[in-house]
DNA sequence: ACAGAGAATATGTCCGGACAAATGACCTCC
DNA sequence: GGAGGTCATTTGTCCGGACATATTCTCTGT
């Protein structure tokens, strides 16, 4: 295959993309429609649909049946979080809005599924810090006889562990952490809104007390572009 | 819309995801042709595509030319990085082998798009470990006057910072890092042999010596499913 | 001026077809 | 046994068409 037979669907896409961040179309803007793609490039509709479809994998346009296909807002990180020690671990979850969405018991399966034992309660929502687009799709898990009702979740203004150090004698005296890159599923992707396949900063968090007893478990999705971890480590603090 | 009138295309992909996660198909076993699944589902080949597509897109299947639909082995993260303090980073340098494949002095617009000034080299390559598929693409920048030849590269068994540090008379007091989700671009995912658009973690490291002069800079690619961070904070080290 | 109905528009889904290009199996020859 | 060529197979690309569905716009009645 020589390099001039690239697709055609691939020439177009190419270009689109370059009218799009060249700034020439902003986001919000109308492109053509599927047929004036046609007709402007001479191709059949399945070809200038799969390099809209292209535009749409990368987040670049959105497209709406009846209303056309429109330039995507790009939004840029909102949020970074610095996190080398403990402290901002806690600041996180005080910055980033914890909107619960629906508590209930864990299933013994969800408990089993994220390696712990004995009793929990689980807790489904959104991070969000103001009006912007979610921060994060995140699932809590606290152990159950500490943990607060959903009324008690909804008013806090601090993270759910500070509440649980303030009202029962426990410490939370380690966390640990894990992060790694994910594919975000369809309601997943759904509840942040964002395009499904879209790429996620998965956070995982354990927090334990000094027994070693897990009293809080968190799993975050941050889609991409809203969120960077940044953290400093000074080999005089090592 | 009905909850009956889920397309026939997402109907087929659910049923052949079913047969994958199931373990009816295991990884390396080859999927009905297209035209077979045509013939078995009374569907078009268009209906068929799309519903393999969607697969392809979640990192089930691979499809080739010629070769046809195979189930996709199901990568394990290989990698587990531990990672909270100095000695840790110093550590990933060592077991995640730098394969240099191109270097070069580093072009001002780079150096400017990286956010830095003065004259830098750069290299380019992958990150490995055995014979496993890449953990990263990794791109390096090192201060020009302090960078290691490609020879020395190619033959270091430690990071490049410390060979700096051996071989010069400086010392890297402050890292800082920063992490967040994207898609990989088409070449990148190229490099790495995953999907094009598949999530990965962006990983960007500047290393500081004690006048706060960046002496070398790194920013590595991890697809997802090849790498996680995981990192414990401990409240009595904060 | 506003609400509702209907029509037009635009994308989504599905069909069939044809040709190009990559792969792998098979056969022949050395 | 291995190399090379050929052919069949399979996916990739591109075409045209039709109908369904969601959205938007326009017109009419109150």
């Amino acid at each position: 295959m020589s390099e001039q037979s690239i697709p055609r669907y691939r020439i177009l896409a190419k270009q689109l993309k370059n009218d799009i961040l060249s700034g020439r179309l902003k986001p919000g803007d109308q492109l053509h429609t599927e047929l004036e793609l046609c007709e402007i490039h001479d191709i059949s509709r399945h070809t200038a649909r799969e390099a809209l479809r292209l535009l749409s994998e990368d987040g670049l346009i959105a497209r709406r049946r009846g209303a056309g296909t429109i330039v995507a807002e790009i939004n840029a990180p909102a949020f970074a979080q610095p996190i080398g020690d403990f402290e901002s671990i806690l600041k996180y979850a005080r910055d980033a809005h914890f909107e619960l969405d629906t508590n209930r018991p864990a299933t013994s399966k969800e408990i089993a599924d994220i390696g712990l034992k004995g009793s929990y309660y689980r807790y489904d929502g959104l991070r969000r810090q103001a009006a912007s687009p979610p921060l994060a799709l995140t699932v809590i898990f606290a152990l159950a006889k500490l943990a607060p009702d959903a009324a008690t979740v909804k008013a806090l203004d601090t993270s759910i562990s500070e509440w649980i150090e303030r009202t029962h004698s426990v410490v939370v005296n380690k966390v640990t952490q894990r992060m790694e890159a994910v594919a975000l599923r369809n309601t997943e992707a759904k509840k942040l809104k964002v395009e499904k396949g879209s790429p996620a900063l998965a956070t995982t968090r354990t927090y334990h007390d000094a027994s070693g007893r897990v009293i809080l478990y968190s799993h975050s999705l941050h889609p991409a572009g809203r969120f960077v971890y940044e953290f400093q480590l000074d080999r005089t603090r090592s």
